[in-house]
DNA sequence: TCTATATAAATGCAAATGCATTGAATGGAG
DNA sequence: CTCCATTCAATGCATTTGCATTTATATAGA
């Protein structure tokens, strides 16, 4: 347990980690909604049913990898699926769950998402720092992360 | 514009950046709601107003300083006042406006919301990286800002 | 001065979120 | 087999957010 209040290095890093993170999001959100796209935690899910192929994935396992809670990830699908991007379907060892897989209008979705996405990305993260300096940035991010990665 | 897809390198260090400062902000608020205390954006708005004196600040400059939408702040500063934490008083020269300012409770629990946040930043950030780390991850960062700071 | 435009702050309404709980099915202990 | 604790997923309800608009005042222009 700390007692010792933070660094004044460690409150910066914070800080900037923070207002940054945050400033991103923002602007790539304002750049799907410009588009008249959905936001990016649509992405998010599509990404991960996209990579999951044909099988699809449970809705636990989805809680897993996108961070979110288990009632918004509820949620998020019931929206996905209202809009036809993704079809859930019964699965047959086990009754109380479902296996949702992404359709062939879900997969035109992320792209088109990727398209602002990516560029967003290439804009706000790849232009500003040169690869060795992005490795770096990922590797103290890595180190924050838990669990922490040590490379 | 960029047109290239974004590189890798870019991806990565997005990914890890966006996945980091959720893990961050999530165990922050966690630790905040186990003390029975308000969230981190009331800390924000606190500091900013303790930093500002007895003079106060208005609403318009807080929107600035928060990176929070007008009507967000508008709602919080009501919650704030609410709950006795800040005043808001009339500005002579300008009719529209207010001046807001942080009460000795306000006082009491910025302190109190710091006790708990400080610590989340060493545990979370001082304790994992060097000084030297932690000032290296500041100024990566710093040239993602926008405006981006040259160091 | 009178009018138009701009700025400060709040708010109505719809959508999203958080929290706790529920319904349904499973799996293991006895 | 029966019962109970556990897991999967959805939902009711209160709170919060986002968006657009409103209210009020201020400022600039004719």
């Amino acid at each position: 347990m700390t007692k010792t209040p933070p660094s004044p290095e460690a409150v910066a890093a914070w800080a900037r980690l923070m207002r940054v993170s945050r400033q991103l999001v923002e602007k790539t959100e304002d750049a799907l909604k410009a588009e008249g796209l959905p936001p990016l935690g649509w992405y998010d899910v599509l990404h991960e049913l996209a990579e999951s192929g044909e099988e699809g994935l449970r809705p636990f396992e989805l809680v897993d990898r996108v961070l979110l809670a288990q009632y918004s990830v509820s949620r998020l699908l019931a929206r996905l699926e209202a809009d036809g991007l993704v079809e859930k379907l019964p699965v047959s060892d086990d009754g109380r769950g479902q296996t949702v897989r992404i359709t062939p209008s879900g997969r035109e979705t992320r792209r088109r998402l990727w398209a602002v996405y990516g560029k967003a990305i290439s804009e706000l993260m790849g232009d500003k720092l040169s690869a060795k300096e992005l490795e770096m940035l990922a590797g103290l991010l890595g180190r924050l992360r838990d669990p922490p990665i040590m490379e």
